[in-house]
DNA sequence: ATGTGTTGAGTTACCCGTAACGTTACGTTA
DNA sequence: TAACGTAACGTTACGGGTAACTCAACACAT
């Protein structure tokens, strides 16, 4: 299997014509009659021809289809289906994503920009506001399209899609606030720095200052948030000897995780405690109580990304700005005011 | 924005030297001089140089760093988690996936090599093992390196990872059928044709049929595989009178589904009917009960997919098959034999 | 002073398509 | 019949790097 690929010459000299020629064929540019057609064509089925679409780029000076799309990691399943949104549409729109995980680390998102632009990609696609100077530096020179997604920005370095963050934790705080509650408790998981987790805990908590009431303990673990770090969380808030009447978890999987805790230790909910967590996530849909949380519209951001990207593409001028918002959804697991 | 890329050229010409200088300073190469170097990486810096790494590809008529990796949905959580066990490990080693979401769809598959392939990558991870006629030509004719995940395949058109899925189903089978079941049910989802879980199924059937028990019952749902579908299938199932005394479902998502409807109808489990998944997925993880199931490494599977197609590309010589294995989950959800 | 080797460059050709322009061989019109 | 138009195809140059080769300057041994 050492077979060199077959070059556009090869279908030209086999087809018995220039290269020209065939090129033309191929793009039905017009110009060569039927019979040279149906010649060329014998050749490129019978030789195998696949393009180099490498070389095409290059004669035009062109970009490439590609287009960079950077996400922390795909364990979490919102990102994951922001990633498919993103793919979907640009592929019905003949682009093609090339991946980049950041595990939430800026050093490895730069690293992944510059790569990336020096393959000549159509645009990029990263999450989050905050990137190392570098990578700003790289983005704004290569003069190509860049949404930023998830975290809302009204100054983007380009273009954005996504929601406040500040404002979902802050409505949070208030909506629990407005429900009586006077003591209040966060858990959430640290092993990343300024993220949009931080925002929401920023909101939630100047929420609880600005109606009274107290942030009694916020505990940050050092794991991924998922069920059983808001099992265990839980347990160390509750054991830590801190009266907390609700509890505000990172996303909806701790907050899942700290229900069957308190549930397991004879705990009522929302009677003896509130639970509230965030995101709207699969797992809530599955268990027998609404659980009070955020919801956010995953898909619609990733479907939103790519079809600002499009259009930057296609030379429209676009918004450039999209806040996706986010829905407080009630649920029965905090108790309501009378 | 308009800023047209700073070329190799236009480093050189800044710096008083020829391309080629400029070239063999950029990739260390030896052969000029310090105060060359400083001079030639001070006007890299000063103009913002970017290598346009399409160009070297071209001239060494060599590949990408590209490995165009195709996956059915991102909704599944297994192939997410393959995804970026693929990634993590490519990244490392300076490559990059290209995503190819084929929707469960051969044609989608076809059309995604066709397009990847026009871009010189320099190899292909796709997932199951059967693809169009025209696909496997394509692939042939590359001479790249492929590796077909998932389903283990003793023929593979290049490398292969994955599991027996015919062999898993019929483990489970027999493993019921040990347990001195002998009413048999099956609830999948099948809007997609051939693919593993059929595999499964048909694993399942010779298994029962081997020991000489009935498949009463096999429901395939138009849907995806989920928590609701293996609800409502359960339902569906129970209703139509038949009496089975054990349901396999195609995966953990539906099986945990089924539970959760046999619960709440008061059926115990598994005193009243067995219950049986598929893949030890997350959600099992998190049940307050151990789900019988079929345990496979998704994350092994992605990795060594992965290092197959490294070392490939690395020209070493290497095993192109490997059968990752499964490994059943005796679990608390069906009965045990005395 | 001459020959030889080494260092530090520059020159040329090429990769694979395509844009731009040139060239034939006709047919058509005045 | 000369002048012109057009369909169909060919030629040339180019893009951004790099392999392979050439070349100039200088050091050093003979």
């Amino acid at each position: 299997m050492k077979n060199k690929q077959v070059s556009l010459a090869e279908v030209a000299r086999a087809a018995g014509v220039s290269k020209m020629t065939a090129s033309r064929v191929l793009r039905d540019e017009g110009g060569f009659s039927e019979k040279t057609r149906t010649k060329v064509m014998a050749e490129v089925d019978r030789l195998g021809y696949l393009p180099n679409r490498l070389a095409t780029v290059f004669a035009g000076d062109q970009k490439t289809t590609f287009v960079g799309v950077s996400i922390p990691e795909l364990g979490n399943e919102i990102f994951a289906q922001v990633l498919e949104g993103i793919d979907r549409k640009l592929v019905a729109f003949g682009h093609q994503s090339v991946l980049g995980l950041t595990e939430h680390a800026l050093e490895n998102e730069e690293k992944w920009i510059e790569t990336v632009l020096s393959w000549q990609p159509a645009g990029l696609i990263v999450t989050g506001r905050s990137h190392t100077p570098r990578a700003v530096q790289m983005l704004r020179n290569s003069g190509l399209p860049v949404v930023e997604l998830w975290d809302f920005n009204s100054a983007p370095l380009d273009m954005c899609v996504g929601l406040n963050h500040f404002d979902s934790g802050y409505s949070m705080g208030r909506y629990l606030a407005t429900n009586g509650y006077r003591k209040f408790a966060y858990i959430g998981t640290s092993h990343h720095s300024a993220n949009a987790a931080s925002s929401r805990l920023a909101g939630y908590t100047k929420a609880i200052e600005d109606a009274g009431g107290t942030l009694i303990k916020q505990l940050q673990l050092r794991d991924a948030p998922g069920f059983y770090p808001g099992y265990y969380g839980t347990e160390q808030l509750l054991a830590s000897g801190e009266e907390a009447e609700v509890i505000f978890y990172q996303n909806d999987n701790m907050a899942v995780g700290g229900y069957e805790y308190c549930k397991k230790k004879g705990l009522s909910v929302p009677d003896d405690i509130g639970i509230a967590g965030w995101g709207d996530l699969p797992i809530a849909s599955i268990q027998p109580y609404r659980l009070t949380s955020i919801s956010v519209p995953h898909l619609k951001i990733g479907q939103q990304a790519a079809e600002l990207m499009l259009s930057r593409i296609a030379g429209q001028p676009m918004v450039s700005t999209k806040d996706v918002g986010f829905r407080l959804i009630p649920g029965t697991t905090v108790q309501k005011a009378p």
